[in-house]
This record gives C-alpha cells, sequence and structure tokens, in this order.
DNA sequence: AGTACTTGATTCGGTTACCGAACATAGTCT
DNA sequence: AGACTATGTTCGGTAACCGAATCAAGTACT
C-alpha cells in the first residue's frame, strides 16, 4: 500500500492540512477502516493517526461506526466515510441540450433532469435553465441538512483551466469567450469548476464506471462530434493548452468527404451521428425490407435496429466499428493506455459494436502489450459526463478537505439553496 | 517563481532530504543565486536557507563565487553550481551501433566515441564493446579527481522501468530478454539505469536542446525504424505499460506495401531510412542527371545531395515529410503538445524537411492552439540519444541527492575505474 | 561626511507535526 | 487463569521549519 504524503510545516491555521487530507482520502478509498490499518497501509505512527482522526471526526464526513474482526488482539474500531455527507451538482452542457445530476460522495446519482435546449445560441437562457435544472435536483434529491460541495460544469469544447476566461468562439460563437456561470455558484454560496466534457467523461469511467482501476485510460465520446479525454497517471491530461483530444478530426481517408474543419476524410465525416444516419439512409435504398424503411429515424431508432438484428443498422454499426479501430489503433500504438472506453451514442450497442473495433484495432497495432489494452463501453452511459463534471469537484475536495469545511458551514434546513 | 516543495519529517538519518534537494535543484536551474533569492523564489525564510545550504556547499556542488550586484543594501553572496563536480556516462545502442558520450552536469559532452557493432546479434561483444567506449571516455575527458555519477543506457526497443529486466525479445531476440549491464556499473562502482531511446533523446532536446522551455514535447526519431518520445508536464510519458511512442507503424496508406509488423502502409514503409533509399532510386531511372546516379549511396550521401539542391534527394525529403506530417497532425490533435523536435536521419536537412512538414501538418490539425505547435529540428542532432541518457542519470541525481553524495566518496585518482 | 534606509546573511528561541515508548484496553489461545 | 497479541491513547521528544533580532554591507539623501 502506498505510503501518505507526509505534511508540511504549517504557519498558517487555516492553511491546508496535507496529513490530514491524505488520511481522509485513504479512508474514503477504503470506505471502512480502522486506525490501526490506516497508520499501517500509510506509513504512520498510530499516534498520528489517533490524533488526524480525531480532528477529522467532528466534521462529520468520517463516523465511528462499530468493531471489526479481531486479528488476535483488540478488535479494532471501524472508521466509515460518509458517502452522504454532502451532495454535488454535476451539470453537463451539450451543444442542444442541459443535463444537470446530483451525486453523493461516491458517484451515485440522487436526481437527474434533463431538457433540450439551443445552448450554442442562448448563453443567457442556459444560464436561466441550469439554475432551474440545479433547483429541480436540489429539491428532488437532497435530504434536509445535507450540504452542497460545488458545482461542476461539462462544456462541449476544448477548455484550458489555466484560462477560465477564454472559451473557444469556434464551437460555442454566442458565448463571447466567457462562461458567465459565476452567478449560479454564488446562488448556493458554492465554488463551480468546469473543464471538457469528454475529459469529465473519462474521469467518471476511471472513478466509478468501466475504467476502474486503469490509471492510464481513453474515454472516446461518440456524438454529433467525436471527442477524447484521456486519463494519464490517474489525472485528465489536458495537453500543452488544453485541447489534448480532439480525435474526431483524425484523417483517415484523404480523398474522403470535407468536414466543417476544411479537411478531408475527418472520423467525424464517417461515423458522426449525422454521418451515420446518412449512410443508413443510402443502404435504405438497397435494402427495403429494414425496419428503418420508409420512416423518419435518429440515433436511438438506428441503435434499437441493431440490437434488433436489422442488417441495415448492423451493418452501419460495423462500418463505424472499422473506422473507429483505425484511430483507435493510432491512439495505443501513441498513448499505450491500458483501457479505451467507448461512450455516447453508440455505446449501447456493446459487443456488436466492440467486436469489429477491437478487431481493427488489434490488427494494427503491434506490440503485445499495446495490444492488450482493453476495449470497454461505458457503464455510465448518458449520465457518464454530468457525473464527472460532480466528480470534478469531489476530487478537489479530496485533494483539499477545506472545501469539505466550507460546505459544512453552508448546511441550510431548505434545499440547500441560500438566499443572499 | 514555484514554491519549493518542503520537507516532511525524517526519522532516517540517512533518508531522502527534501527540502535539500529542492534547494539544490533551484540553484542548479539558476546556476548563480544569492541565498536571499532562494528563500523569495522558494517561498522559504532565509534563515532556513542559510542553514540548509551550509549543508549543501561541504558537498562541493556548489561554491561561493563572490559577490553578485546589490539591489540597495548589503551585495549578496552568489553560489554558483559547480557543473563540473561530476560526469556522467550516457550510452546509445542503436541496432548496429553503440555511442558512449561522457558529459558533464550540464549536459555538456566531454567525450565521445561511437563504433559500428552487430548489436542485435552479439549481446556478450556489444556489453564488452560498452565497458571498452566508457574506459576511453573517462580516459579521454575526465580531468582528475571527478567521481563518476553513474551511467545511463539507452535502448533500441521498448522498456518498461518497472519490469528491467524484461527487455523486448523481438527487436533484440538474442538478449533472451534481460540486458546483464549490471556489470558494467559494478565495475565502476556506479548505479545504472536504462531507457527507451526515443524516450531519452526526448529527454534530451527538452533539457539541453529545441525543446527547452516545451514542458510537453513530443520527440520523432527518424531511423531505420521510426520512434517517438514525450515529455509530458515535464516527465518521460511512458504509458501503462512502457510502450508509448511507437509511431512508426501508424498506417498511412492502408493499400500501402507490407511491414515487417505484418500490417501495410505504415508510416516506417514511407520513410524508413530503407524506404528512403529505395525511393531514390526509383526517382533516379527518370533523372539520370542526379548527383546520386550511377553509384552506391547511404542517407548520409541523400542528405547531402537534397542540402546541394539535388532534384531527386529533395524530392525524397518532400515526399517524406508529407508522409510524416500527417502522422504528426494527428499527434497533435490527440496529445496537444507545444512543440515537435524531428531527429534522426534526415533531420540535418532543416528547413528543407520542416517547410513541407509544417505545411502537412498544419493543414490537417484543428484547433488554432494545435496549429500553433512548433516544429522543429533537433539542436543535439546524433548525440542526442546518448546525452539523454547521461540526462536519466542527472535527472536521478537532483531528484534524490544522495546519489551526488555516494558519487563523491568515489572519487578516484585515477580515471574513475574502480578495481575492486 | 554623516545619517537614514535598504537588502543580505546568521543566530537563536519558538512552534508544528510528526514519532516512539509506555500504557490502558480488549480481544485470542492454551 | 495466565500468556500473548492487536488496538488505541497519552505524553515526552525532536527534526524541520519560521520569525525576530542582530550583524553586515551596501545606497540615498542631506
Amino acid at each position: 500500500m502506498e505510503r501518505v504524503r507526509k505534511g508540511e510545516r504549517r504557519s498558517d491555521p487555516d492553511g491546508p492540512r496535507p496529513l490530514a487530507d491524505a488520511v481522509l482520502r485513504l479512508i474514503w478509498r477504503e470506505r471502512r477502516i480502522s486506525r490501526a490499518s490506516i497508520a499501517e497501509s500509510g506509513g504512520l505512527s498510530r499516534s498520528t493517526v489517533s490524533e488526524v482522526v480525531n480532528e477529522i471526526l467532528p466534521t462529520g464526513l468520517v463516523n465511528e461506526v462499530g468493531l471489526g474482526e479481531s486479528r488476535g488482539g483488540r478488535r479494532p474500531v471501524l472508521l466509515e466515510f460518509q458517502d452522504d455527507a454532502c451532495v454535488i451538482l454535476g451539470v453537463e452542457m451539450g451543444a442542444a441540450h442541459v443535463a444537470v445530476a446530483l451525486t453523493d460522495l461516491r458517484g451515485g446519482v440522487l436526481a437527474w433532469e434533463t431538457r433540450e435546449h439551443p445552448v450554442r445560441t442562448d448563453p443567457e437562457g442556459t444560464r436561466a435553465l441550469i439554475a432551474e435544472l440545479a433547483d429541480a435536483c436540489l429539491e428532488n434529491g437532497v435530504q434536509e441538512g445535507r450540504p452542497l460541495l460545488g458545482i461542476g460544469v461539462a462544456l462541449p469544447c476544448p477548455f484550458d483551466p489555466a484560462l477560465p476566461d477564454e472559451l473557444s468562439t469556434i464551437v460555442l460563437p454566442a458565448w463571447e469567450g466567457h462562461l458567465g456561470l459565476e452567478g449560479v455558484g454564488d446562488r448556493y454560496g458554492v465554488p463551480l469548476m468546469a473543464d471538457n466534457d469528454a475529459n469529465l467523461g473519462a474521469l467518471a469511467e476511471h472513478w466509478w464506471g468501466a475504467g476502474r482501476g486503469a490509471d492510464d485510460l481513453a474515454y472516446i465520446k461518440l456524438a454529433t462530434g467525436i471527442g477524447s479525454g484521456h486519463i494519464i497517471d490517474g489525472e485528465i491530461y489536458r495537453g500543452a493548452t488544453g485541447v489534448a483530444g480532439e480525435v474526431g478530426h483524425t484523417a483517415i481517408d484523404p480523398q474522403g468527404k470535407p468536414c466543417i474543419c476544411g479537411l478531408k476524410g475527418c472520423l467525424v465525416t464517417l461515423i458522426g451521428t449525422p454521418a451515420l444516419l446518412e449512410r443508413a439512409g443510402e443502404l435504405l435504398s438497397e435494402h427495403p425490407d429494414s425496419v428503418l424503411a420508409g420512416r423518419g429515424f435518429g440515433i436511438a431508432e438506428l441503435e434499437e435496429a441493431a440490437l434488433a438484428g436489422d442488417a441495415v443498422a448492423v451493418e452501419v454499426a460495423e462500418e463505424a466499428a472499422g473506422h473507429l479501430g483505425i484511430v483507435v489503433a493510432g491512439l495505443l500504438n501513441l498513448m499505450n493506455p491500458s483501457m479505451v472506453v467507448v461512450g455516447g451514442d453508440l455505446a449501447g450497442l456493446g459487443e456488436l459494436l466492440l467486436v469489429p473495433l477491437r478487431e481493427t484495432a488489434r490488427s494494427r497495432t503491434l506490440v503485445s502489450s499495446v495490444r492488450a489494452a482493453e476495449i470497454r463501453a461505458s457503464e455510465l452511459g448518458p449520465k457518464s459526463v454530468a457525473i464527472g463534471a460532480a466528480t470534478l469537484v469531489l476530487k478537489a475536495a479530496l485533494n483539499d478537505s477545506r472545501l469539505f469545511r466550507a460546505a459544512e458551514t453552508n448546511a441550510t434546513g431548505s434545499v440547500g439553496r441560500r438566499e443572499k
């Protein structure tokens, strides 16, 4: 078990408490653990652990919950992390919808609200909608007195946390380069933090979903656009300017269709949602017996048809898997993750997508350990990005427990909202 | 200026000294700095800095070298890092040659020895050759009494430092999976550490060459094979199993020539050294007036001809740049480094290679900040890998100065060799 | 030149965050 | 019952810092 990183001398009594935070993280990770086990796995003395734990207990994040099994001596007092001590809001801004999840401190979704909205063109309405859905989540999902820890926001565009006020004007021109969500955080008196949607999907799958235990993973989000998020050594990888993961515009076929980006044959022109629907339409002319024939259909219907074994839908999915496999192979060769998680529109197809995807990817990768990387479908499905947004806040609080302390003072008898 | 990471409590008097190491690193980085400036930029008190510096001075790694300019008060005593306090051996094992560099603590090459050798098929002879060249370097390049800090080794195959005894049997079958160089380290009584050659090329360019200041960079090594090394956040990135950077087998043309790896149209089948020579041969039949016509030529002659403006050679280089550009574009989109450094066989062509490379790469990348990544040629040329091997040792010592202390006790009056 | 002020370096006492030893507690094993 | 073992707490000790005071050596103003 890795040693706890010990703290440095503090001059400021309100400063960070590295050791207390490290112990809190350990308890969080183990869920239930005794003081003696903390000392052992953290490389600390029992006296220090006692001291630190007694500092943590009054926060309510950890409780003593009875005794464990004896290992030949006195039975240990079990400490348990209280997953419901706080709640977190995770907001997903899509290109054309908003979703809000309310989670506990273990990634569990307590409430979920989503609505279609022209996010790209209506910043003011989007801000109001986020507040509305957040209120709804807090009213439906919160038990009395549970403080709100913070709000995480997933953005459908590149985002550099180093420059939080510089939003990409390419994807969201109407937003004029700034998010303007400070008001939402102020409304509840909690911190607000943001990141790119694919990054947060990757984070969620790493913490709670298909990617548990994989410290180096790539998450590929298939939708209208195609992006990837990368976890490297357990942390979100953003690249030099925060725009890593623009995997959708990898050129597959130099002679392919022109893309909005100005290039030809980008992955997104082949397997972006519009391309999939168009391809299905093409195939329908040869297969008038398909269940999709003669009616309008969207990606949900296409997915359903594929699962039902419809020849056209299956063909579309297999072609998409082939194209995606080429890019995944390049990704494996270059970055050598231990896992690739596929999320978004087609992830629900499961093995129908994964089998041809794995075959293409593995036939195009060289080194055996690269080929050994697991390729899986998202476990969290459409909620992964919003859950990841909430996880961003949880991660920050576990790294600096002052966020927990700030939230406690914020607990209200009402739904957690604070009238200022 | 970033704060120095303060030390944890030590129970072991021979344990690591994080603060002393951090101060030493700061002095190394600034080269000349006063105690007061260390306190300021490290976020420490002057009293602590005095104490720590007085602990460092007796090691001889840092000396007081006179007074600096007054800033309105007493003139500061300047401390200077002694770049020549130790020497380091950097060994490059290629597929068919061995090179050894002796460097100081600032990446300066004090001696350089290289010889052709069938490394792949002759492990025992290679080990003896490494020892021979190392001896030669120490005899030529070392001033009396300079201790040897350690030996770094660059390997022409994937290497996972977590499993140092499992060598890829694909690239080096005759080595039977283990390096067997412990004897060389023992011979001089110093530690020996290894890594992949492209990783070490990246490290060298990041520390001393074209990549200085770029905390996220990719280094692409063009040779018989093609590999890349990646620096992420200032550290070598190895991926989950230590084989990241297998960029040579990215598929460019699914209908292309078969590659030794079993795929078709890999980058290496288009711009690996043999492919370049073959392509030049093809073009010669149409251009009998080329300076290359009617004689045998290797990559050095091809490079020379291109620099002289020979049409065939220039055409080969430009085609190669185009193929490489496609892969570089994918790399930029995926990993968003701030710089790409091209090293190896063609790097000497300079702008002749870089201009078409930049054009292809930039025309195939989307986000403006990705396109802003600089694409440069290696500054360290053929020595970069061996220098990087030495840098691996330097880096380790700067992270744990006990290595320096161990080396001091090892100083000999002779060439640094120790008869055991 | 003399004086006030500034910056640099050292000394020394104080504080913090840890450890270790001793002890109380509560279990198992024979 | 007695020996032994593991858990948790108390308490004194100490390494690794800081801060204030002091000495040192420069600049700036009068």
